[in-house]
RNA sequence: CGGGGUAUAGCGCAGUCUGGUAGCGCACUCGCUUUGGGAGCGAGUGGUCGUAAGUUCGAAUCUUACUACCCCGACCA
């Protein structure tokens, strides 16, 4: 990919709408641009973020033999209807109606359609247990969005729902859920929390939330110091007690004592039970050959939150620092005088070309800046390794590896395995 | 929905109090010189000042209404 060619427009101030870290760096690193109040556009360089990141879920969801479907935005009344969420929603779920005055709503979630899809098409205690998800856009008309693609109105979510004949069943499905979310998050390399939650007006027994750790998290949480245990402080407070009140207090799990952090639910797993599938009458036969209701469990990412999330915990003062699984690129070729010295150019373009052959995403700065200009793009926009080419390759025949963290060493222009360690090594 | 705030060029801002026909920095275009930490000089492009109505000879500026956006709260698989 060339500098010049890619729709990256950097922006050296942040426009006065941002309140938060990711927010400001992404819009000054050209990720997303605003439409509309928590609906946005995704420009090249974040659309390759969000992508990494749907892939790793992907993958994982993949490996745990959950099978991807995709379902309509558009959902129709009905059935809506038949679990009572029509009217039990509120202003949340935007209504529209279609040309023969027909009532549908933006999905906001996709119980009732998936549930709707397996009574008609699963019969058998057999065919048990099945595990569907898909990764696809959502609409909840929040009360308030915000902090750009933190909380936005439209995002993109990973959710799944599993079908089991037990709760046993739903018990097994729900724990390999758990330890693909776990991997998940390691893959995408953050700090995470899994905290036990509040399952809500969902109902259902089991369920827990992940949490990115961040001083910006919307949630309060509180962790033990010295055990695994973590739980949403809303389970904790008695009327009228206040968040500080529970710090340093012992750990409800008798491990340590409590710390309070802000957390960024990045996930959320729930058992419904049989919520669902009785008021949609969602039924296998058993063994015995009788009608038995479905237990169903439901798992949820936020991808697009997940981009956001990542750049709260990884930056500094100059921009993003990308964990290296979901960096836009792995490598910034920055080539100083590329218009104009045709040694730099050819350097440069074969380089390319080659860290390509080799497996690597590569942009190339080709433009006709500066030093300056090139290298704080870079850090802004927090790719984890810069190539430079420029004088001192004219001169010594060097080109210099600078790290986003900041370790730079000069290298023989032919010396690709010092870049295949740099990546090796992370 | 309650409270607070903002709205002038793509971004950041001044001008508003005290009405006189819109400006600065960056970005962008062209030319020349530059090129290892956001370059220099010169010449340019770009704005019905959020919308509507009102006051006035005259409104970015005063009045009223509305809208959008942001923050706090309530809300939130």
């Amino acid at each position: 990919m060339l500098f010049s060619k890619i729709l990256l427009p950097t922006l050296k101030d942040a426009p006065q709408e941002a309140e938060v870290i990711s927010h400001k760096l992404m819009l000054r690193a050209g990720m997303v641009r605003k439409v509309a109040s928590g609906i946005y556009t995704w420009l090249p360089l974040g659309l390759r973020v969000l992508r990494k990141i749907e892939n790793i879920v992907r993958e994982e969801m993949d490996a745990s033999g959950a099978q991807e479907v995709l379902m309509p935005m558009v959902q129709p009344k009905e059935l809506w209807q038949e679990t009572n969420r029509w009217e039990k929603m509120g202003p949340e779920l935007l209504r529209l109606q279609d040309r023969h005055e027909r009532d549908f709503c933006l999905g906001p979630t996709h119980e009732e359609v998936i549930t709707d899809l397996i009574r008609n098409n699963v019969k058998s205690y057999k065919e048990l247990p099945i595990n569907i998800y898909q990764i696809q856009t959502k609409f909840r008309d929040e009360v308030r969005p915000r902090y750009g693609v933190m909380r936005g109105r439209e995002f993109l979510m990973k959710d799944s729902y599993s079908f089991n004949a037990d709760e046993a069943c739903l018990e097994e499905t729900y724990q390999k859920m758990r330890n693909t979310y776990k991997t998940v998050l390691e893959r995408i390399g953050l700090d995470y929390k899994i905290v036990s939650a509040d399952s809500g007006s969902i109902g259902g027994d089991a369920s827990e939330e992940f949490h990115v750790l961040a001083e910006t998290g919307e949630d309060t949480i509180a962790i033990s110091d010295s055990s695994e245990f973590a739980i949403n402080t809303e389970l904790l407070l008695k009327d009228g007690e206040d968040i500080s009140s529970l710090e340093g207090k012992p750990s409800p799990d008798g491990n340590g004592t409590i710390q309070i952090k802000k957390g960024i639910e990045v996930g959320h797993i729930f058992q419904l039970g049989k919520v669902y599938a009785e008021d949609m009458k969602a039924n296998v036969l058993n063994k015995e050959g009788k009608a038995s209701t479905l237990h169903m469990g439901c798992y949820g990412i936020g991808v697009s939150r997940l981009v956001a999330a990542a750049i709260e915990q990884n930056n500094d003062d100059k921009g993003i620092v990308w964990p290296h699984g979901i960096a836009p690129f792995d490598i910034n070729i920055i080539a100083i005088g590329y218009e104009k010295d045709q040694i730099i150019s050819e350097a440069a373009d074969s380089l390319y070309a080659e860290l390509i052959s080799m497996g690597y995403e590569v942009i190339l700065d080709d433009r006709k800046d500066g030093y300056g200009t090139k290298m704080k793009d870079s850090e802004l926009m927090g790719i984890p390794l810069n190539i430079i080419i420029g004088k001192q390759f004219i001169e010594n025949n060097e080109i210099e590896l600078k790290a986003r963290t900041g370790e730079s060493s000069s290298n023989d222009i032919g010396d690709t395995k010092t870049i295949l360690d740099f990546f090796k090594n992370k």
